[in-house]
DNA sequence: CGAAGAAA
DNA sequence: TTTCTTCGG
C-alpha cells in the first residue's frame, strides 16, 4: 500500500520559492513521470507523440520544467534511477541486457514470492521507456543540467547527497525521501505556487523520534515496500514507538507481526547509494542544439516548448546561470 | 497521492 | 478521533 499517511506526521511548511538557495537533488523519475501522466491528459496526446508511436511527451516536461528552476536560485542535479550506469553510444545493447535484467530479477522475485524484491524492483521498473530515459538524458546533457546515476532507488541517492552536504533540497514528492533521510525536502516544484518543505529535523523534533524510530513508525503504518498493521494509522504508529521504543517490541506487546520488517528497516536505514558522482552547479546550457534536438530530431511542435526556451534563455542572459559557482 | 465519506 | 475505503487526477 502507500504511504501517504507519512504527511500527517512530517513536518511540512510552504516556503516561498525566492527563499530557496542552492542545489537540489531532483529524483528524475518522479520529476518526469510528473509530466507525462498530466501534460498528457489534458492536451493533445497525439502531439507528443511521434509518427512511428515514441514518447515525447518528457521532451516536453523537461523544457516547461526546468525554468522554474533557473528563474530562482536552485540549481536542478537530475538523480536517476540504477540502471546503465555509462550511456555511451554503443549503449542498446547493454541496455536491453540491464531491461533483461530487471525483468528476470522480477520473474525470480515473483517465483519466489519476495514481496519485498518486487516492490522495489516495480518502483525501479514502473514505466519510463528506454527511449524516455534516453532522450531525457540527452536533452538535459545538452542544457547542461548535471546527471547522477543511482545505483539502485534515486530517492535515496538523492537523500544521500543531502545529508553530505552535496546537495541543499531534496526535490521529490514522495514522502519516502523523509525514511531515507533527506534533511530538506522540495515538494510541488512542479506545480503552480509555491513549494512545501519538509523537514526532517523538525519532524523528529516534534515526535521525540529518532530516525529509526521514524523508519520503525512507517513500518507499522506500511510502506511502498510493505504492508502495514491493520488498525495502526499515523496516531497509534507514532505513540506506540514512543511507548515500546522499536518495531519489535511494538510487535511483540500487540502480538501482531509485519511481513519482511527487517528487510524493509534495512532498505531505508542502509539504502543502495555511491559517493561516486560529480557535477558542476556552473550550467552552460547550449540552447541552439537544445532547440534542434527537440524539434528538428523529435519533431514535437515548436510552439510547445517555445516559452520554456524562452524562460531559459532568459535566465541565462540575465544570469548566466552561474551564481552558485 | 489527496479528498471525502463510511466504519470503527 | 482515528483508520479504512473508494474514487478522481
Amino acid at each position: 500500500m502507500g504511504n501517504a499517511a507519512l504527511r500527517d506526521i512530517a513536518v511540512i511548511e510552504e516556503i516561498p520559492f525566492d527563499d530557496l538557495e542552492g542545489v537540489v537533488a531532483v529524483d528524475a523519475h518522479n520529476w518526469l513521470y510528473r509530466y507525462l501522466t498530466t501534460t498528457v491528459k489534458w492536451t493533445n496526446s497525439s502531439k507528443y507523440t511521434t509518427a512511428d508511436g515514441t514518447e515525447v511527451a518528457n521532451l516536453v516536461g523537461i523544457i516547461q520544467g526546468l525554468p522554474k528552476f533557473f528563474e530562482h536560485d536552485i540549481t536542478p542535479v537530475m538523480v536517476f534511477d540504477g540502471g546503465p550506469a555509462d550511456l555511451k553510444a554503443d549503449e542498446i545493447a547493454s541496455r536491453r541486457e540491464q531491461r533483461e535484467s530487471y525483468e528476470d530479477q522480477l520473474e525470480v522475485a515473483r517465483e519466489e514470492g519476495d514481496e519485498v524484491a518486487i516492490a522495489q524492483l516495480e518502483s525501479r521498473t514502473q514505466r519510463l521507456t528506454p527511449t524516455i530515459q534516453e532522450t531525457s538524458r540527452e536533452l538535459l546533457r545538452l542544457l547542461d543540467v548535471p546527471i547522477v546515476e543511482a545505483p539502485a532507488e534515486g530517492e535515496a541517492q538523492a537523500a544521500h547527497m543531502a545529508r553530505r552536504g552535496d546537495a541543499d533540497y531534496v526535490g521529490s514528492e514522495d514522502y519516502d525521501a523523509l525514511l531515507f533521510g533527506a534533511p530538506l525536502t522540495l515538494r510541488q516544484l512542479t506545480s503552480k505556487g509555491n513549494p512545501e518543505l519538509m523537514d526532517l529535523e523538525a519532524t523528529l523534533e516534534y515526535h521525540d523520534l529518532t530516525l529509526e524510530q521514524l523508519i520503525d513508525a512507517a513500518i507499522l503504518i506500511g510502506t511502498d515496500f510493505n504492508d502495514g498493521v491493520h488498525g495502526i494509522g499515523p496516531k497509534t504508529a507514532i505513540s506506540e514507538i514512543t511507548e515500546h521504543g522499536d518495531l519489535w517490541s511494538v510487535l511483540e506487546a500487540r502480538g501482531d507481526s509485519v511481513e519482511y520488517g527487517d528487510r524493509v528497516r534495512q532498505l531505508f536505514r542502509d539504502p543502495n547509494v555511491t559517493d561516486d558522482y560529480e557535477f558542476e552547479t556552473t550550467l552552460e546550457p547550449d540552447l541552439e542544439a537544445a532547440r534542434a534536438y527537440v524539434t528538428d530530431e523529435w519533431g514535437v511542435d515548436a510552439g510547445e516548448v517555445e516559452r520554456g526556451f524562452e524562460r531559459i534563455e532568459e535566465s541565462v542572459t540575465q544570469t548566466g546561470l552561474d551564481r552558485w559557482t
